[in-house]
DNA sequence: TTCTTATACATAATATTCTTATGTATATTT
DNA sequence: AAATATACATAAGAATATTATGTATAAGAA
């Protein structure tokens, strides 16, 4: 899923929908790309989404209508927009609740400090 | 690895070498069944670790130096033990640090507010 | 102008990690 | 007596990711 040169790669498993999801409800419209690189950036490259890992990702959230493409060419190249669907909407909001419950659960189970 | 009632399992993925770790170092020695225990307790049910993820992996650390076991019979029943060696205490510290951080980035990606 | 890097998509083989199912056996509670 | 809890273990299968490979255009550096 992603090339980590600071987390063990275990440790971020199952949290690309969700990334993907928030980033989608965020920016409203984004390219596959696009999402990577902003990843990258936000996270200073410690978390580094790959290829083989997004894209089947995108295309298994278009079959589950949570999100719709859109095609666009730029020059003579594709870039292939996502955009979530009102369910995918709910998904994200869901999806990111989760999370930060998720969170709070291990903070509490590791013992972790707020400081933390 | 877990039953989950309350998080979708994937989120779940490779937090659970983080926690059986800190686990051990918090509690000194511990056997598999009082781990699964132990985490249910702390985490409300929310996370639940099942023994087809569990044992393994405690085979594994084994078989890697993190921890040794020592087996107890209590009664006509077998109890297996296990304790973090040297080594293991300085994995359970870098995992423990690892994770901490992780929940920081993932934060700052997904926009977390300091109260979810 | 040629070579490298970046942009942009996609998929297949493989690895990892987990879930679910199954198995064995003793102890305790109803 | 039967059901549940304790306590270990492993195997089949699913899910999710990594790594590798493929195609192609655009931009920047040498």
């Amino acid at each position: 899923m992603y090339i980590c040169p600071m987390y063990s790669s275990e440790l971020i498993k199952g949290t690309l929908k969700t990334v993907i999801l928030k980033l989608l409800s965020e920016h409203g419209q984004m390219y596959g790309y696009e999402m990577t690189q902003k990843v990258k950036e936000l996270t200073n490259s410690k978390i580094v989404i790959t290829e083989g890992a997004l894209y089947p990702l995108l295309h298994q959230l278009e079959a589950e209508g949570v999100v719709t493409t859109e095609t666009v060419n730029i020059g003579k190249r594709v870039r292939k927009y996502y955009t979530l669907t009102q369910s995918g909407n709910e998904r994200a909001k869901e999806k990111l609740y989760e999370f930060a419950d998720f969170i709070q659960t291990m903070k509490i189970l590791l013992d972790l400090q707020p400081s933390m």
